[in-house]
RNA sequence: GUGCCCGUAGCUCAGCUGGAUAGAGCGCGGGGCUCCGGACCCCGAGGUCGCGGGUUCAAAUCCCGCCGGGCACACCA
């Protein structure tokens, strides 16, 4: 719709005072008086046509008045404000009917390729609500812009390599002996210190006792590895095929299967909330491909790396971040930076316009290190966009509930999911700024789930399907079948508020997908819900005289095309009924 | 200590590329279909937009300082 006023205002600019001009703003005023839409464009043309705003945006006003678009263009104050006319509403409304929710839809990314990384939460235990949170909106995010036309790949980075891993094998080992009340002193010391603590690791043990029996106590990785791959699994098995027979013992067989399971309760997660992903991407391969030990060859050779006390180096402080970072630790081990360097040069080799980081915000002084690899690399700064989702902090009895996972201390996103339900948790996750923190209390969520603001979007939609399903069974006709002719009989103030309220959230979505907001979603379907809720309890439609019903429901049938398609963006399921 | 984010109604939060009388939900007080779904609607009370300065015709919005809260500042990931 702004796209729509915005060239109307330019041809007329173009036309009567033979400029071209940028930058006109058409905004929606917050007071109806000051019309549908308004623009500011004479005070930009001020200086350039050395007069002033009043008596230009009174000429522009004249020349916009002749447009079939507009019942009165009012200059006021400078402002120009715009009332559509009921002609011009009805014609975008017909629009509408006849091409579904495509009307929406506009060619920003014109298939350019985009991709989203997100969650790629460590594999070293079950997800939780901070991971859901960024789940939820990377996903709609990614949904915003492939609805925009981005070709969008959804990926997961895999930390499937460092230290994290190996504690995760210590820890199911540990608990393992703990099984048959052994253990090992060195073992329980790296347990204690650095371990997992949670419940999951001892189930994981428990399972690994029941089939590989003594054998891991025994020294026979081999024997138990192949009583793993016989055992019938509910998982895939990617990891412990995998391991190298020279590498495998205790810990790394331990550390296989902790993957596995872990990667598949992540997967199930995220699929019980409408997720998946395109591609996972695992950062042990950059180290068996070869690729970081290439990058870090490279970057030698351009002169930015350098070795220290053991270490090697490289200058990211000449590069905006604070200080040099270590990318290989004086024990030889490369550090998590390493591998980010060259997963994301092969993120660039793979040839995406665009690639959008859903991180969390506990990972902020982490960008400008990347941002200055980035340089290192000569590629170009706004390629890489980072986007930081607030911590989630739950609360239950008034207290917080601390979630690291090391201390086994925290709320499983599932639980989450079990209690309020997959549309809940997606809508919830959605309704605040994820640049701020979000707090929820376990048990409110649990006791208002009624009071959810999904379910009165929800309740729109079954309203409306249950109005359709009432006119089918009265008059034995589809709404289908109701022509456009109908439309002129939408008269009332109330109904044309209402159209132009629809027309007018195509301009919304295309923001939000722009300023990757995709909590906007929810508050445009909320307040779209409340205006037809409102219209609903005063407006009846069945059994009203032809005209009248006729012309309503084509008017209910629009707004069921953008209430689907909101819902459908954000994931959350329409209900026929409830 | 340094950097980033946040501070808006009793509570949870929208609004922030400056624009006209600051919004929603919950909670609170009052009311609403013999009729298409009352999981709804309407009315009302409730605000120094953390504080102070600056820029501007115009500041919740931009800039600076302060106060309060969160997060991050590893040869962890």
């Amino acid at each position: 719709m702004k796209e729509i006023l915005s060239g109307k205002v330019k041809k007329a600019i173009k036309k009567l005072y033979g400029v071209e001009t940028d930058g006109i703003k058409i905004e929606k005023p917050r007071e109806e008086k000051h019309g549908d839409y308004s623009t500011n464009a004479a005070f930009l043309l001020a200086k350039e046509l050395r007069k002033s705003p009043m008596d230009i945006s009174q000429e522009l006003s004249n020349r916009l008045a002749e447009d079939f678009a507009f019942e009165r263009v009012v200059p006021e104050r400078g402002f120009i404000n715009f009332f559509l006319s009921k002609d011009f509403i009805l014609q975008e409304l017909k629009n509408l009917l006849e091409r579904g929710e495509d009307y929406f839809k506009e060619d920003l990314g014109k298939g350019s390729k985009v991709q989203v990384e997100f969650v790629s939460a460590n594999p070293t235990g079950p997800l939780h609500l901070g991971h859901g949170r960024g789940a939820v909106v990377g996903d709609t995010l990614s949904r915003l812009l492939e609805f925009f036309n981005y070709k969008v790949v959804r990926e997961f980075y895999i930390n499937d390599a460092g230290r994290q891993v190996y504690l995760l094998g210590v820890s199911i080992l540990f608990r393992y002996m703990q099984e048959f009340g052994e253990e090992d002193a060195r073992i329980r010391e790296v347990f204690e210190r650095e371990g997992y603590k949670g419940g999951y690791i001892v189930e994981l043990a428990q399972t690994l006792k029941e089939i590989v029996g003594r054998d891991l106590l025994d020294r026979r990785p081999k024997e138990a590895l192949d009583k793993l791959l016989k055992a019938n699994l509910p998982f895939e098995t990617d990891y412990l095929r995998s391991v190298k027979e020279e590498d495998l013992d205790e810990i790394a067989l331990c550390c296989a299967f902790g993957l596995d399971a872990m990667l598949h309760e992540i997967k199930r997660d995220l699929s019980d909330i409408g997720i998946s992903f395109d591609v996972w991407f695992s950062e042990r391969s950059l180290y068996t491909d070869g690729l970081v030990e290439k990058m870090i060859e490279e970057l030698s050779k351009k002169g930015f790396i350098y070795e220290k006390e053991g270490a090697l180096w490289l200058k990211t402080s000449q590069l905006g971040d604070d200080k040099d970072r270590v990318i290989r630790k004086s024990n030889g081990d490369y550090t998590y930076f390493a591998s980010d360097i060259a997963y994301h040069y092969d993120k660039f080799k793979r040839g995406f316009d665009k690639v959008i980081n859903v991180w969390g915000a506990d990972h902020h002084g982490y960008v400008p290190r990347l941002k200055a690899v980035l340089k290192l690399l000569d590629i170009p700064q706004d390629w890489l966009e980072v986007y930081l989702i607030q911590m989630v902090k739950l609360f239950k009895e008034g207290k917080e509930l601390k979630m690291s996972k090391r201390a086994g201390n925290f709320v499983p996103l599932r639980t989450f999911i079990e209690e309020v339900g997959e549309d809940a948790v997606r809508f919830s996750f959605l309704t605040k700024r994820s640049d701020t923190p979000l707090d929820i209390d376990v048990e409110k969520v649990k006791e208002k789930s009624s009071e959810n603001p999904v379910f009165y979007v929800q309740y729109a939609h079954a309203r409306i399907s249950g109005v359709f399903r009432e006119y089918e069974k009265r008059y034995s006709k589809s709404v289908e079948e109701i022509g456009s002719e109908w439309l002129r009989f939408l008269e009332e103030e109330a109904e044309l508020r209402l159209i132009k309220r629809i027309l007018g959230t195509k301009d919304e979505l295309i923001s939000a997908a722009l300023k990757r907001e995709p909590h906007t979603i929810t508050y445009l379907l909320i307040n779209t819900a409340a205006l037809f809720h409102n219209y609903y309890n005063h407006h009846r439609i069945l059994g009203m005289p032809e005209e009248v019903m006729n012309s309503r429901l084509l008017l209910l049938k629009a707004l069921r095309i953008f209430i689907r398609l909101g819902l459908k963006l954000i994931g959350v399921s329409a209900p026929e009924r409830m």
